[in-house]
DNA sequence: TAGATTGTTAATCGATTAACAATC
DNA sequence: TAGATTGTTAATCGATTAACAATC
């Protein structure tokens, strides 16, 4: 296995072969290879770079047929930890972490699960949501048993949330919260930011269209 | 003005920059001028990269002094069009849908306006959430009244809806169901993909580490 | 074998960072 | 003026694409 550390981009075009496998098991249900050439035409990503993600899981291609659509499954699910159920922990049960929780719960097909909700408004401690209570903030502690926690909380209390997180050891963060978190270089992170992506389609309507009409 | 199309990471960047100008504003109500390095020391961007990013608005810098606070926020709203309000339809109005809808109304200082709720399910149409009709998306015809429309059906629904937004001539799509969706070059689109984040966060933990691990 | 497609190296492209003259 | 910081060009870095020998 190669030495090398793989960056988000890989991983996320990973994530996308993985989507584009599975539907190609369900729909169609003879077919046992495919090719670079199949892939790109439906995920539009150049077949080079495919050839070049899929020779990451080793040499599992055959020259002159392509790829067996099951050993690049398998393959893809050894990398993503596909074969694995990891646990989540929702921090903030407002409206987004509900709707996120019944998402996944609705998306029986993953294999991520949520196992603990937390919030501090004392209102909410002890209701429980899907079947699962939701516990104090405050009383988390090193022997959490999650590997990712999902912060919904509002910006004000987010980075006080992970830093929090950081302590107990999680090494996967996933922020809903509009404001950009300082952690630990070793710590895993994403985000999840409405507003952000909404100023970025607007910026491209307003500036770059403002553009091409008076060129 | 220059002639250039400028790229998602610099919009994306100026989202950033957008947001931490206010903060200030509202933090320190004292300070008139900020500069590259304290910029680069809160948002944790190379400097040369910011003064860069920042030129494109105009030499609105002042050498020696950095930048006025409130310039930089005027020139930034221009690009991002946070001076107008961006008017926006849900498509799907399910638990995420309902979730987008009420962080976007809770957010009350940005320039986003959701005017128009659309569902297929007729158990659904013509119940008001939050003042506002839920209507057959089936009825949405090329007289819309918004600028973005956001996608939160289930996978199997999303590509058709997209079509149909296309064809009413909405430039700028937001994606929130778990698909690669086709679309012209002209339209501008994002797509925030909950499954996708985690698979990343997953495969960073499972691959990652082991490899830091064993080497 | 001939044809097709991989796996991989080299070339290109685009984004970030370094460097520094210009100038407040 | 001296010191500081911009604006911009050149260098670097990292990711994608092109090319093609290897081989099924």
């Amino acid at each position: 296995m190669k030495d090398k550390i793989f960056s988000n981009l890989i991983f996320e075009r990973f994530s996308i072969y993985y989507r584009c496998l599975n539907k190609m098991i369900s729909d169609n249900n003879q077919k046992e290879f495919t090719d670079s050439n199949e892939l790109s035409y439906l995920l539009n990503i150049d077949p080079s770079l495919i050839r070049r993600d899929l020779s990451l899981i080793g040499k599992i291609g055959k020259r002159g047929m392509g790829y067996s659509i099951n050993a690049l499954k398998s393959g893809i699910e050894n990398i993503l930890g596909k074969n694995k159920i990891w646990k989540l922990a929702l921090i903030g049960i407002g409206n987004l972490g509900r709707a996120i929780l019944r998402y996944i719960l609705n998306n029986t097909s993953s294999n991520y699960s949520v196992v603990k909700l937390y919030d501090n408004d004392p209102a909410k401690i002890g209701i429980s949501i899907e079947g699962i209570d939701i516990k104090n903030f405050d009383t988390i502690n090193k022997h959490i048993d999650f590997n990712i926690g999902l912060i919904t909380v509002p910006a004000d209390s987010a980075q006080a949330i992970a830093d929090k997180l950081v302590d107990c050891n999680i090494k996967a963060i996933m922020n809903f919260a509009p404001i950009k978190l300082s952690l630990p270089n070793d710590i895993f992170y994403r985000e999840v930011d409405l507003i952000k992506e909404l100023d970025i389609l607007t910026g491209m309507l307003n500036f770059n269209n403002a553009i091409q009409k008076s060129s």
